[in-house]
DNA sequence: CTTGGTGCAAATCGTTTGCATTAGC
DNA sequence: GCTAATGCAAACGATTTGCACCAAG
């Protein structure tokens, strides 16, 4: 059932009357099966061990489209750097960030999300969408000797 | 009064052999009496206003340098645009961000903060900083028809 | 066969850096 | 005077775009 992403996208293409291509199927199958969290340049890379020929720009022209379709969410992280990460539709999360090892942590709290509202309340503020980011150390990272320190 | 940020700079420069200069302490003073959440252009074309030699390169240098001395915070909201804030040393806080009209409101919420560090333990996680941001409409367009959609 | 897609390279945007010149200390 | 700071322009890294060619419908 690798290809229930595969046939999403190319429903959603026929719906907006664009082409399913085998660089746009290469592309989504990758992704998925990677895991997530990919940045535009891992993406390419991984895609490229496949079918070398494909190129930057198809990748990232291929991921805007799959964030429209709904099968991949962009993410800037503080490095500045977009990754993208499938599926993030079923319920949001938000990420805990380790800044020692970049292990990515997701997580749901409600309470949190509950709290956001009434400060958005408050503040007669319509949330449409947030971003919550912890940064600090992971469990493996936090025990650690500082041996070679984040801090520059 | 307007010379207490100044006071600290010099302080800071001086502290770590580095020279106080006409720019930085013109760069400095606009910043401070702009208000907050400056890009580096909007800072630079109002520096220019004042001294129009000042490029982006030495407000560049200049912004680094205050967030080390503890005068500025670097933000990074969606648009990938790093903006300086004064004196974010304070208190942290948080953001709503209008996504029609770009306001951005502040706002600081302990049980949220109380809430992460749980999400945090329960991750065995070390938060050393965070990202909470609110996107959605502000009080003054919540109201407004959509007559400029933004999404494009 | 018509329109959208691809690949490449050039362009763009925000930010950083090298280097010769200038100015604090 | 010695060293750090400046200004400019060129360099950068991530992303986007123009365009001639290719392929899906």
């Amino acid at each position: 059932m690798k290809n229930k992403a595969n046939e999403q996208l190319s429903e959603f293409l026929a719906g907006q009357g664009l082409k399913s291509t085998r660089q746009r199927n290469r592309i989504l199958s990758v992704f998925v099966s990677a895991g997530r969290h990919l940045s535009a340049e891992e993406l390419t890379l991984l895609v490229k061990k496949t079918d070398a020929g494909i190129g930057y720009a198809t990748v990232y022209r291929t991921m805007k489209l799959l964030s429209e379709a709904g099968l991949a969410h962009e993410r800037r992280f503080e490095d500045g750097v977009t990754r993208f990460e499938y599926n993030a539709s079923e319920g949001h999360h938000d990420h805990l960030i380790c800044t020692r090892c970049g292990r990515i942590i997701e997580f749901e709290n409600e309470q949190i999300e509950a709290l956001q509202q009434s400060v958005a309340k408050k503040n007669r503020f319509l949330v449409q969408s947030h971003k919550l980011e912890l940064y600090g150390l992971c469990s493996n990272c936090r025990g650690k000797r500082k041996s070679t320190p984040d801090v520059r």
